[in-house]
DNA sequence: GAATCCATTTCAGCAAAACTGAAATATCGG
DNA sequence: CCGATATTTCAGTTTTGCTGAAATGGATTC
């Protein structure tokens, strides 16, 4: 059966308008195109040059020709396509971030990535821990952001960095103008504004606290909206408050269980695909400076 | 350079979840499946599918499936096209006929080429002899059907039949029962409507009675509704006077000078399309039966 | 019209690629 | 954990396609 490389040979002969040429550019010798061309004709019954010299196409030459350089180009494309795809340089990546990373670590991190690879679309969902891995877990997503799943489902974490908590108040609270890291303790008999993060701190003294808390939200903007009010303080990772306003102040916390550990989620069995890796990659390098790392297995 | 049959035993291998099938169906054994698989694999760098059992793709297998599925579809295609063009199944002819020909001969030809290629168009011209010679030689159309050339272009002619005149009159003609072949001497005296192909006769009797004529018409159509007319006799080949209507007659001359010759005009130099070959055969095979035939070079 | 030049084809040998069959290895279902 | 089945590995062989040299063939020049 007919393959590429007679069409092709075929091409560049009828568009050098001789062998020679077309030899040096295919980084052939003239004989090997000889042949082909030849086995070519044999293949399809008929000739399709008019003379020896190869300068002339008989009527089906001609159409040969458009339908074989149509092909070529095609294949091609295709070929690249598929290459450019293999390595990470063109595709399509769905991903979810909880949101302090999605806006904070995210935006600098995948414009920077996307300005070097121009055949790649990235899709961004940013929404709770839970909602990260229920959208790995059911492959919406091939990449999730967020902090261990509980629950040892079909799921992969690794560790990326963990976060500290700190304690948000207004700037004119008492404790605002403290130099050195909180204890539990300093938190009593304030009100605590609950969130889904620091409810998971891993620390006997906290959960008490927030357990007598009486308000709760949910997004970051609520939380601080309520401090402002002089609602009560919260407890939210540090990346979260890289950006507050100056009426608000963020303290560090002094015990190390203190913490949220933000990893990246894969679905288990699945091997990530080549662009997938590659914002893995830029996602280890980014984040290999910021605070401890571990890698853990669930 | 990847080629085109690792994505075929990719594309095979995927749909059907497993070598061993793949390998049937590409009637290949399983081990030379599994060598290109993996070579294939190699060359893009990465893994196509999640388990070595072959029944689940990775994220870049999928992608690579359907980008591979589509490129051997149009690859398939287009080289079916192109067999199809080399056998002559497919293609497009133009050609050029005389009237009478055009008309008696081509319609049923014709439609019975058509029928069994269904993948064919050919687009007929009817004008006169120089015209149909002219088409050809300025490579409007490829095939002519015409008297032979006068001048020795560069035009090839194959004569397919001889047409001996006959003379048309009304059916009330005193000529009109004679059942013997007519004589140039009979026609002294009367009116002869002269018409091109009838001044191509190389007969000096015929000649002169033309040449005294004072009445020239150039389509068929013209000729017959004079001699309908009354306006006296002329003189065309056998195969224009078939369809006659019953008020108009048709007899044979005895001069066997008075025939007109009729084959196909190519294009010197130019070796025919296939579809154009498979037509000359037909042409060639139509008139078989026909009369005298010949071989002429011009 | 012969001589010469240049491109193409032919041919023999060679190298690389691809295939086969057998044996080893891995995976799945009970 | 075992047997059945699928896949991979390996060595050897066939096939394919390429090279370089020599022959052929067409043009061009003298």
């Amino acid at each position: 059966m007919i393959g590429i490389a007679p069409l092709r040979v075929f091409v560049h002969v009828a568009s050098c308008g001789n062998i020679r040429d077309a030899a040096t550019r295919l980084h052939r010798t003239p004989s090997a195109i000889s042949m082909t061309l030849k086995q070519f004709e044999t293949d399809l019954g008929a000739p399709l040059f008019e003379s020896d010299r190869k300068n002339r196409l008989t009527k089906l030459g001609e159409e040969v020709f458009e339908t074989a350089r149509d092909v070529l180009r095609e294949h091609d494309q295709a070929l690249e396509r598929i290459e450019a795809v293999a390595a990470g340089r063109h595709g399509r990546l769905r991903l979810a971030s909880v949101p302090s990373v999605a806006a904070e670590l995210l935006p600098h991190l995948l414009a920077d990535f996307l300005d070097t690879r121009p055949g790649l679309t990235v899709e961004l969902i940013d929404t709770d821990s839970g909602g990260v891995q229920s959208l790995v877990a059911d492959g919406t997503v091939e990449l999730g952001i967020a902090a261990p799943p509980k629950d040892a489902s079909d799921l992969h974490f690794t560790t990326l960095f963990q976060d500290p908590f700190r304690l948000v108040c207004r700037s004119d609270h008492p404790l605002a103008e403290r130099r050195t890291p909180l204890h539990w303790s300093d938190l009593a008999g304030m009100r605590i504004i609950g969130n889904d993060a620091a409810e998971a701190i891993d620390a006997a003294a906290c959960r008490a606290l927030i357990a007598g808390s009486a308000l709760k939200a949910r997004s970051v903007i609520s939380l601080l909206a309520l401090v402002r009010a002089g609602a009560g303080v919260t407890l939210l990772p540090r990346l979260a408050t890289v950006s507050l306003a100056a009426d608000l102040t963020a303290l560090p916390m002094a015990d190390p269980l203190a913490v949220r550990k933000v990893g990246v989620i894969l679905r288990d069995g699945r091997s990530p695909s080549p662009v997938c890796k590659a914002v893995l990659a830029r996602l280890e390098q980014a984040t290999a400076n910021v605070l401890s790392k571990g890698q853990d297995v669930s």
